[in-house]
DNA sequence: CCGATATTTGGTTATTATTGAAAATAGGAA
DNA sequence: TTCCTATTTTCAATAATAACCAAATATCGG
């Protein structure tokens, strides 16, 4: 990358931190409105730091705050922009119908 | 996830196509016309194996196609609503500046 | 202070990602 | 054919992720 590789390096930062099913759908959730840790692990199929861990990923990118009240600790959306970010990703993935000869899942390294 | 498990799978699989700062370099590179190989890497600082697998990625992604022409492959995006997509998360990066691992306090209008 | 609840963190293990070097493949040229 | 040239794939090593359990922390209520 001879250029721009700062700002591409924030990019994937972001996408990363994004690119799980189970933080996208704590994003979608958070998205109604900030939640408790404890609300949230109940919708979730996971261990209760496992779901700690997916909500630090996400606040440590930016995306989520917190903040403790009480004996709860309350995530929430910093911004709207990532549901608009969420919609932009619906379309891609509608539209992007791979076109797959084996599988379009892997990402790297496949056996 | 008790609803929504797959649909968040396929957004995650093409988030974390695109979540790598030398694959984002490529596709906005490939914004601009389709381009082969040999190309894309003199803007590369890697080995060429590594941005052939690169492409494969976004390949698998459903994002990229090729075609082979005489010895050269060349690639371009398979659908124009990534550059739209990237525009996204353009603005989502503007918005959430990440904080520092340590945050003292919060001080009104930290920008 | 003590016990209960909510959350984070540390330890461990398994899986997946990333990379350069080297080998393999494919098609054009000599 | 044999040699190039462009590209992909394999290999081997390392780094990063993700999951669980258990232990640590923090706060509330009594």
């Amino acid at each position: 990358m001879t250029d721009s590789g700062d700002l591409n390096k924030n990019r994937a930062r972001v996408l990363k931190a994004l690119a799980h099913p189970t933080r996208l759908f704590l994003v979608e959730k958070l998205n109604e409105g900030e939640c408790c840790v404890c609300k949230l692990v109940e919708h979730i199929n996971a261990d209760f730091s496992t779901v700690s861990r997916h909500l630090a990923v996400l606040k440590n990118a930016g995306i989520l705050e917190d903040e403790k009240r009480g004996q709860l600790v309350f995530y929430r959306l910093r911004c709207p922009c990532v549901l608009k970010f969420i919609k932009c990703i619906e379309e891609a993935v509608r539209t992007l119908k791979p076109k797959r000869k084996k599988q379009a899942g892997k990402v790297a390294g496949e056996e």
